[in-house]
RNA sequence: GGUCCCAUCGUCUAGAGGCCUAGGACGUAGCCCUCUCAAGGCUAAAACACGGGUUCGAAUCCCGUUGGGACCGCCA
């Protein structure tokens, strides 16, 4: 390994950092950090009238979520516009571009008709060899592909792909405003930053020989090509704002943890043998391109759900505990400024993280531990809370308000104490319990719900619940 | 329409010619555990798209078919 790696992540701000932008940033940082590479963010504004400063915002904020850091930028491009017109002016004087005074209409036209004759919508080249320039009109500066021969790109993930060149057409680098365009300011831009690698979606593997041609005119060396795969939706098409939530605010908002959503996504095109779970360190010791897939991975939400269980099962209570506040915050269940006993807070989580898939999950059964009054839902209330359990709850009641040491072992006793006495079996006593303390017909064991929740607040959700049958 | 890419359980994938009676994971079903729900454990159903080659031998290599996807902008 002779040249240090440099590798960068270039999203167009036109939108949220979606999966697949996330995951092709993800590529890139793992395979800066397993080189000991730079890991570049550079944003590709070119497109004035659809970039947005709250879109870049939303685009870093993203890539911090992830704890995904870069060591360089981000670059704008539209700081860099004098670079670009410097580099089209030198093709320009080489006889390697050309003024083209077509407008925008005329060029949609005769597309829309070239396509309706079945025919390929290429630019025909027709301002090439004009001797005078179109009074009039403002050009824009296209660049001339070659006509002949092909071009390879050999591509680390898709090997070699061959392209006739005869189908390329001379592409506009600048644009009749003055600004340039994407498939220029990509070259410059890589050639300027000493890219090394450039690892992309393989939405892109069309453009390479374009841009291959632009390297050679510019007189540069072509760096390495990493297309990768596209993440489609349940429908297998490109994944879009129809197949619901993409981007990954929506993922944070939903309670997952960022280091299970990246598992999630590294693991769409890369695998490690069977490893399903990694740690970040892991990841970067096995990151590898030879081990990224050729084909589409469909988007599974239920297995993203699955990772995000285990990463919070794996997560200490302690480190759960701040990550679920702003969620009780958001949800209702605690007030700004409210202050929680922390070891009572971590015993409550403890009993909540294994049955717990996210965050919003999480937070929402805490509920019945935090909050001072409970609601029984109504299903659970006809159910659970009638004349049939009504001596149960009293006798349950009456039991602990004598208890005074009270821990989950103690209070199983006097549960036990309700069961021998009634002839029953405890889930006939633990239900009505539940429905009681916990509004609902499932919760974290009884015992320890009790405990937590304390014995002055039981006794008032029994005596409440006692009401509602009577 | 043209060009390019892709093709193993429903989904993510392992698989580099014999280790494949195709492995793991999610999901699904059943059982165990059990105060509920989970978690955990065990078990089951579930795939090499199809057709030709090459080879002693093919999920793996080649060709074709079919299917899917992407791109063809003065978007990126």
């Amino acid at each position: 390994m002779a040249e240090k790696v440099r590798v960068r992540f270039a999203p167009s701000p036109t939108g949220l950092l979606h999966l697949g932008g996330a995951r092709t940033a993800l590529f890139n940082w793992l395979y800066a950090r397993h080189n000991k590479g730079t890991f570049i963010l550079r944003i590709e504004d070119t497109d004035r009238t659809r970039s947005t400063e709250e879109y870049i915002d939303a685009i870093t904020e993203g890539m911090k979520w992830l704890s995904l850091d870069w060591d360089e930028g981000p670059h704008r491009q539209t700081d860099r516009f004098s670079i670009y017109k410097s580099y089209a002016d030198k093709l320009l004087k080489e006889g390697k571009a050309y003024y083209c005074y077509c407008s925008s209409e005329e060029l949609e036209k005769r597309r829309q008709e070239a396509l309706a004759q079945g025919k390929s919508p290429k630019y025909d080249g027709r301002c090439r060899n004009l001797a005078e320039p179109v009074s009039g009109r403002i050009p824009a500066i296209r660049f001339i592909m070659p006509q002949e021969g092909e071009t390879v790109v050999d591509d680390l993930i898709k090997g070699k792909v061959i392209f006739d060149n005869a189908q390329l057409d001379d592409l506009i680098i600048i644009r009749s405003d003055g600004t340039p365009t994407y498939n220029f300011v990509v070259v410059v831009d890589d050639v300027d930053m000493e890219i090394t690698h450039v690892i992309r979606g393989d939405d892109h593997l069309n453009n390479t020989p374009k841009q291959i041609h632009i390297y050679k005119a510019l007189g540069y060396r072509i760096p390495a090509f990493a297309h990768l795969p596209m993440i489609l939706g349940p429908d297998k098409t490109r994944l879009s704002k129809r197949h619901g939530a993409t981007s990954v605010t929506a993922y944070k908002e939903m309670g997952y943890l960022p280091d299970a959503f990246v598992n999630y996504i590294v693991r769409l095109g890369w695998a490690h043998g069977d490893q399903e779970i990694f740690t970040r360190d892991e990841l970067i010791e096995y990151f590898s391109l030879e081990d990224v897939g050729k084909s589409a991975a469909v988007f599974n939400p239920e297995k993203l759900l699955w990772l995000n269980s285990q990463y919070i099962i794996d997560s200490t209570a302690e480190r759960l505990g701040d990550l679920v506040m702003p969620f009780l915050l958001k949800q209702g269940i605690i007030k700004e400024g409210q202050i929680l006993d922390k070891e009572w807070f971590s015993r409550g989580i403890r009993t909540l993280k294994e049955r717990s898939r996210t965050l919003v999950e999480l937070a929402d059964s805490l509920r019945y531990y935090i909050s001072e009054e409970i609601e029984p839902d109504p299903k659970a209330k006809e159910k659970f809370l009638n004349e049939r359990s009504l001596p149960y709850l009293i006798d349950v009641k009456e039991a602990l308000k004598r208890l005074d040491n009270f821990i989950a072992p103690e209070i199983e006793k006097t549960f036990m104490s309700v069961v021998k006495k009634h002839r029953i079996k405890l889930g006939e006593v633990a239900q009505p319990v539940r429905v009681a303390m916990t509004g609902k017909t499932e919760s974290a064991g009884i015992f320890e719900v009790i405990e937590i929740v304390g014995k002055e607040k039981t006794l008032k959700r029994l005596e409440k619940a006692i009401k509602i049958i009577e």
